[in-house]
Formats: C-alpha cells, structure tokens, sequence
DNA sequence: TATGTCTTGACACTATTTGTCAAATATAAG
DNA sequence: CTTATATTTGACAAATAGTGTCAAGACATA
C-alpha cells in the first residue's frame, strides 16, 4: 500500500522537480517536504490542498488519503476498529441530515 | 443518537452521583466533567477509561463511541467521507498484518 | 575536491488541549 | 426571602502538540 509521503515523492519525481523548487511553490522550508515524504511529518490540509495544485494530484484523492491516514493512525491499536468505522458512518450520516450549518 | 455526553450522563444521574463526587473518583475537576456530559468539552482516553470504571459502562462501548466520535468530527466537513472510511478500513488491515509490533 | 541535493536534529514559535478557579446561575429546603 | 447545595460559565494558566527555521551532516556526482 502507499503511503501518502510515497504518492507525493513519486509524484514530484516524475515530474523532475527539486524538493527545493516544490517547497518553494508550497512556500516552505524543503527539510519539511523532505519529512512529509518520508511520513516523519504529517502535512496539514492546507498544505494537501496546494501540493495537490503543484504537483497535479487530484484534490479530492490525496484529501481522502490524508484524512483516512489521520483516521487509521488514531484506531490502528484498537482492537474495535471495525465497530469503531461502522459507528463513525453512522454519525458522519447523521451529521450531516442534522447539522445546523447545512 | 444518544452522544458519548448524554451516554455519561445518564449513567451518572442513574446511579444517583454528583458530578463532584464522580469527578472526584476521576480526580479533575467537576467543571471538567459538567462540559464533558454537555459536549463542550472532549474526554481524552485516559478519562475514556476511568469514566467506563467509574460509572460500570462497558470500556469497549464507552472507547468505540469516543474513537467514532472524533473521527465524525474529522470528517464532517468533507464530501467524500464514504471514501475515506473505505480507505482507512484498508489502512487499518495493512496497518494490523504489516505493523512490527504485532 | 567542489557542488548540489537531501536528511537530520536542535531549537523557537504558535496553536490546541487540558487543568484551575471563582463568580454566576439554578434548584430545593427551611 | 434566605440559605445551602449543585451545576454552569468564562477567564486564565499550564502542558502538550503542531509548525517553521536553520545549520550541520550525509550522499551522490562531476
């Protein structure tokens, strides 16, 4: 499986960009990138939104997978990770059906 | 549906306790717990745990709707929330025949 | 050696979480 | 109407986690 540092660095290579040229569009340091690729650091939504800009990712997919590695290292030593997702669906679905905002 | 708040609640006013002396059993403060039972405030694990001793509720229900719960808030706002469960089901397969320490 | 890229770790700054406390509110009893 | 007790609220401090900066080290190549 890969992992989100593996789908950015492998999508910067291809492209034969320079952490220091893609940290640069990202307005970042490129030891940050450099970490982010090899999983030492999680990125933050902010930083999903303009890497998949800069490297021509689809937004919605590296979202996914940013938001389900969160979600996976939360339950991953839980040993009611199904129960736990199965519940979560629910309310996400309730959530949404009552939320104020929406 | 019932929050992870009113579920301690009830609990609580069933077996006839004060937030004072249930707080002091969990020893934080009752204005801790008082925001924890109205949803202002989210428990941590740790008071996940003492909270399911305290007040005799099955750990594993108790910790299932606290893990459920953060994640429903992790996702709320997104559009692709079925994805993302999809993909942290997989995560946390990988996640439990890959890691080391199993 | 010399150059350029990437990695590593120490550090500071900021944001979020968590804990403390006292005043305000609510409820019930005398 | 007081008094007493329980809960709620908000301001604040302390602790923790997230983020950014930087320079030195490691690595590869010419």
């Amino acid at each position: 499986m890969e992992t989100i540092g593996q789908i950015i660095r492998n999508k910067r290579e291809s492209l034969g960009l320079l952490l220091r040229q893609v940290a640069a569009s990202l307005d970042i340091d490129p030891a940050i990138l450099s970490k982010i690729e090899r999983n030492e650091r999680r990125p933050n939504k902010e930083l999903i939104l303009k890497l998949s800009e800069t490297l021509d990712i689809d937004k919605e997919e590296l979202l996914a997978q940013y938001i389900s590695d969160k979600i996976a290292y939360d339950i991953a030593d839980e040993n009611c990770a199904d129960r736990v997702l199965k519940l979560a669906e629910k309310k996400v679905q309730y959530l949404k059906t009552h939320s104020v905002s929406n």
